[in-house]
DNA sequence: CTGAAAGCGCTTACAG
DNA sequence: CTGAAAGCGCTTACAG
C-alpha cells in the first residue's frame, strides 16, 4: 500500500521503519544523538520509498525561507546568465533556490512592487546587481523587511558582509593607459547614463588614467550614453562631426562600442586606422564583431558566485574585509597607434 | 504594541479586527460569504499592518506549490533571458514565483540532479524550452512525479494542453525561398547539432523551400555545427576551401553565421558580394554585426508567455489546439544576388 | 538514544 | 454570514 510518489509523508517512513516521527526527522536533519543502527535502517526506509521533506513544511516549522531572490534592472543579458549561474554554483550545495526578479527601475510600480514581493515571499535572502544595488531606498526596504542581501556595486555603500565590490574604476585606468601607450592624444569617451554609478566610475578611472600619462581628458570630447547600441552610435555621430575627430575613444561598455563601428562604418572611417575603440564588459559579441573589440573584463560569475557566498555565510562572523574584484584589460585588434 | 514588519499573522488580524481568524482567512481568498462591512473593517487591519499571509503555510495547507521552475540547457543568453521574461509575464498576476534552473545534458549529474530538484520541491509546474524539452525521458520522470509542465519544442512530442509549438522548418523555408529568390544556385547550410530537434527541422524546412524552387540541395554542402562561433568558423572554412564554394550559405543559428562571417574576413571573401548569409533567432549579435545578418525571428519573449499561461490554465478544460509561433524573416544586407 | 505533545501559520469541512 | 476544531508535514523543547 505504498502511496504515489512524493505523497510520502515523515509518518510514513516513521511507522515503516518502527520509529516515531522525531527520529526520521533527526535523520533527515542528522542530528548526532540517534544510534547508528536506527540511522541506517530508517535511512534505508527513505532511500527505498525516496522520500523527501516537504520544503514547505520544514521552512514554516523551522521559520525560515529556502528561497533566495535575484532583483536586477542591468539590461545586458550576458551578464544576467552569467550571474544567475555564478549565484547558483554557490547555492548549489545548499537546499536553496533561485527566483528571480526583472525589473525598471524607470517603471510606475517599480518601487512598489518589489516592496510586495519581498514582503510576501519572506526571502532567506536577496542579490543585488548594479544598478538597482545602487537604490539606497530599495535596499533600505529590503533592509527593514528583515531580508538579508547582498549588493554587488562599483563603490562602497555597505558594510562588508553586505557588499561584493567591483573596481570599475581600475579597468578604466587600463584601458587608458593602453590608449595613452599607444601614442593617442585625442581621445574621447562615450559614458553610460549619470544613473548608474558604474558610469562614474569608468568615467573616474579613466580621466585619472590619462593624468598618470600628462594627458587631460577634453570635457568637449565626453558624451553621455545610455549603455544601449542606438546611444553609443549617436554619440559616435558627434564625435565624427567634430572638426578633429578623436583618434581613440572609450566606451563605457561593449554595447555602446558595436554602435561606434556601426558609425563609423557609415562615416567611412577605420577602425582601428582611424580610430581606436575600447570597450567594457567583454561580452560575447566583442570577439565576434570585426576588428574584435579590445575591452575590460569582469569576472561576472565569479562575482555571483562570491554574492552568494556570502548571503550563505553566517553573519554573526563579521567579515572585515570586502570582497571584491578587479577587471583586466584584453587587448585585440580595434585599437593601433594613431596615424 | 505592533509586531515588527513581517511577522504579523492571521490570528493578529483575526484579534484586532475581532473577528475568528476562519474569517480573516476568508477574507484573503476571496470568498463571498464575508458580510461587506466584516470585509472592509478586516481589509482595514489588514493594510495598516501590512499583512500579507504566509507563503509556506498557506502552500501546506493548501497543498500547493507557488513556485514555477524553468529548466533549461539553451546557450543563448538573450533566449533565455527573453523568455524568463516572458514566463515572467504570464504570472505577473497569480502569485507564483519562477524558480530558475539551468543545466547541461552532457553532463554527469544531469538526471538525478534534475529529478532531485522535481522531487524535492514539488513545484506548481515546469517550463522546458529546447533542448531540454526533446528529452523524453526527463518529461516522462516529471510526469511521474506529478508535476504539471510545458514544453516548447519545434516538433511536437506532446499534447495541446503541454506543448508550445515553434515551426522552425517554416523559417527555414523562408530563408530558402529568399535565398532562391535572389538567383543563388550554389547554395550551403551549417546545421545545429543532431541532438537538437530543432536542427532537423531547420534543415528539413531549408532543404523543402529549396526544393519548391526546383533547387536539390547539395549533400556535400550541409555540414554539421554545433551552434557556436566556433563550429560555424570552421564549417565555414571547409566551404570556402572548395574548388566551388557556395555563393550562399544558411546557417542553424546567428551564432555560427558570425562565425562564417570570421572565417569569410579572413579568406578575404565580402559578404554580401562573395557570399549571401543567413541566419536564424535575430538575436541582437544580427543587427550589431556588419553587414547586419539577415536572419530568422522568433518572439521568444511571446513564446515564454504563451507557456506560462499554458501552464496556469485550467487543465480540465483541454485545450483541442497547439499553441505554435511562426517565425519571420528579417531581411538586412547580408545577402545579396551572387555575382 | 528515543518518544508524546505542542506549535509553525494557514485552510477546510462541519456546525451553527 | 461566522466560529471552534482538526489538519497540512514538519521541528523544537521537554521528559524519560
Amino acid at each position: 500500500m505504498i502511496k504515489p510518489t512524493g505523497k510520502v509523508t515523515i509518518n510514513d517512513i516513521a511507522r515503516l521503519s518502527g520509529v516515531s516521527k522525531k527520529t526520521v526527522s533527526r535523520v533527515i536533519n542528522d542530528s548526532p544523538k540517534v544510534r547508528p543502527a536506527t540511522r541506517a535502517r530508517v535511512q534505508a526506509v527513505i532511500e527505498e520509498h525516496g522520500y523527501s521533506p516537504h520544503p514547505e513544511a520544514r521552512a514554516l516549522a523551522l521559520r525560515k525561507s529556502y528561497l533566495v531572490a535575484m532583483i536586477y534592472d542591468n539590461p545586458s543579458p550576458q551578464y544576467i546568465v552569467n550571474m544567475q549561474r555564478g549565484i547558483l554554483d554557490a547555492l548549489e550545495h545548499s537546499d536553496l533556490q533561485l527566483v528571480i526578479r526583472p525589473c525598471d527601475r524607470g517603471e510606475e510600480g517599480y518601487f512598489g512592487g518589489i516592496r510586495k514581493f519581498i514582503k510576501q515571499q519572506r526571502f532567506f535572502g536577496a542579490i543585488l546587481p548594479p544598478s538597482v544595488s545602487e537604490d539606497q531606498e530599495l535596499v533600505d526596504m529590503i533592509e527593514e523587511s528583515g531580508c538579508r542581501y547582498v549588493r554587488i556595486a562599483s563603490v562602497i555603500m555597505d558594510s562588508p558582509g553586505n557588499t561584493v565590490k567591483t573596481h570599475d574604476s581600475e579597468g578604466a585606468e587600463k584601458a587608458a593607459h593602453h590608449i595613452a601607450d599607444l601614442g593617442h592624444q585625442r581621445i574621447a569617451h562615450i559614458r553610460g547614463p549619470l544613473s548608474f554609478r558604474s558610469s562614474h566610475e569608468r568615467y573616474r578611472g579613466f580621466e585619472l588614467g590619462l593624468r598618470e600619462y600628462g594627458i587631460r581628458l577634453d570635457p568637449g570630447l565626453v558624451l553621455e550614453g545610455g549603455y544601449t547600441f542606438e546611444t553609443g552610435f549617436e554619440c559616435a555621430r558627434r564625435l565624427f562631426d567634430m572638426d578633429h575627430p578623436p583618434t581613440a575613444v572609450f566606451t563605457g561598455n561593449d554595447e555602446m562600442a558595436t554602435g561606434v563601428y556601426q558609425a563609423a562604418r557609415q562615416a567611412g572611417i577605420r577602425v582601428p586606422e582611424d580610430i581606436s575603440i575600447v570597450g567594457y564588459d567583454d561580452t560575447p559579441i566583442a570577439s565576434r564583431i570585426w576588428p574584435r573589440l579590445t575591452t575590460v573584463r569582469l569576472p561576472i560569475r565569479r562575482m555571483g558566485q562570491a554574492a552568494g557566498e556570502l548571503l550563505l555565510a553566517d553573519p554573526t562572523e563579521t567579515t572585515q574585509r570586502y570582497v571584491s574584484f578587479t577587471p583586466e584589460l584584453v587587448v585585440r585588434e580595434s585599437t593601433a597607434p594613431p596615424k
